[in-house]
DNA sequence: TATTTAATGTGTAAAATAAACACATTAAAC
DNA sequence: GTTTAATGTGTTTATTTTACACATTAAATA
């Protein structure tokens, strides 16, 4: 057990003065917002890429972000940068990881705290500028600028892991949705396929999905019912909840 | 369905230049790491903190923490406050969130990324200067400085939800221990009680115990066996499943 | 308008997991 | 030697999860 207990002598607690005079003169470093921002299209989970300019990175492709203000709040960073983006304003955004390697970036030191978030693409379509960004399906993202990839994988395992305990799902969804829809969304974003009717009993058996009367239009076989996620419904029944399934 | 749809136009991407000039120039922020650092005594969760000595914060505790060097990695920022504070090296950390208001510290803009880690408290005792330095309840620490208490409510349970899913809670033990002491452990952790019998059965089911035949010395009843935690065959382990539950 | 197509909508049985529960045994303290 | 306070051990029940098949519907087509 070799255990070195030598405790740094140091330790003295800072005044005020000596941490203003740190904070305001020295140790000061850049710190950016990157947002992993997903979405749900031709039964494809996506994810909003642009690419990337600089010479060291050609061709390859980077998460969307940009650098916090000094007087900007972390989250409103990452709403503004998705507000930029995509000109959607109210949208499903989760802090995940910060990531704060020394020399991560080419630029020179820049942590960057890593988002994701969920938007219905349906909303946003028109605001893309084709050359520069580009929807991608999760599966073929690979070989990422900068730290990017660990970014997106460590964005995608959270997703992936929070979509099993809380009802996130449907912000990548219409208001109106079939479950096979609903399944179909489940299934891209696991990687996994699964049984329609253990799936529907799931969901029925947690009620808040509420059903519309109303029916797919346009499909070439019989048409499913058409259901609403009932948010209210949730908040309440969250409340009675112990454990972090749902 | 009010979607305000015009993207800022300013969506050129920054050259490489640029985006060196915003951060060697402007947009530079102080960033921290505080620490929730955890441990185990007396069958009851502990929390170590100091005294804040700034006068606004008067008498009220806070949590280990220092600004990140602009030549440190992050986690070396963290690995650095915890050998300081508690003489240890070989320490279980997890970073949780970041916490970037911009009015949350007093000194500045101070945008902070918390940890939690978990250390034997036996490991270290020695060191901790008593006047600034103490051990608290977890159940009792509340009303902290700064945003101290918001940063520590959110490790905590994030290490609830952990510990429910990854064997971290050896890492507060000794390495030889009792099934009731590791049983307290997780009462302790989770604010719960348990069945002894299912516990155990769930506990060698898993199968990464490993039986020292050793016997608890001391007790003023029938002692229990030591068992210790076989890393390795949990690694192994690991690596077979497919879900996240141990 | 009859037939084909491709999906929807529905229930039950088996398997796996989790929860509830009691008594004989042991070493130390008295 | 008796008391004390814990350890060590299995079975039954309830709950949750999984596996699985066929009649129905609307559109498309012949």
């Amino acid at each position: 057990m070799p255990k070195s207990n030598q405790a740094s002598q140091s330790n003295t607690v800072k005044t005020l003065q000596v941490i203003q005079t740190e904070v305001q003169n020295i140790n000061k470093i850049a710190l950016s917002v990157d947002c992993v921002i997903f979405g749900f299209d031709e039964n494809k989970l996506k994810v909003l890429l642009i690419r990337s300019d600089l010479k060291k990175y050609h061709g390859k492709w980077s998460l969307l972000g940009d650098l916090v203000f000094p007087n900007e709040d972390l989250d409103a960073a990452a709403y503004r940068i998705l507000k930029q983006r995509t000109g959607l304003s109210d949208v499903y955004l989760e802090q995940v990881h910060t990531f704060g390697k020394v020399s991560r970036h080419p630029a020179g030191r820049v942590v960057s705290v890593a988002y994701y978030s969920l938007i219905n693409v349906q909303h946003h379509k028109l605001n893309i500028l084709e050359n520069e960004l580009h929807w991608h399906d999760v599966k073929s993202v690979n070989d990422m600028a900068f730290d990017h990839q660990q970014i997106f994988d460590t964005c995608l395992q959270q997703l992936q892991k929070r979509v099993q305990e809380h009802p996130l799902g449907f912000n990548l969804l219409p208001k109106k949705f079939s479950l096979r829809e609903l399944q179909n969304l489940y299934e891209a974003i696991l990687d996994i396929k699964m049984d329609r009717r253990n799936f529907r009993k799931k969901f029925f058996a947690m009620d808040f999905l509420t059903d519309i009367n109303e029916m797919e239009q346009d499909v070439a076989h019989r048409p499913g019912r058409l259901y609403k996620f009932d948010f209210d419904k949730y908040e309440k029944k969250k409340k009675k909840m112990i454990g972090i399934d749902f």
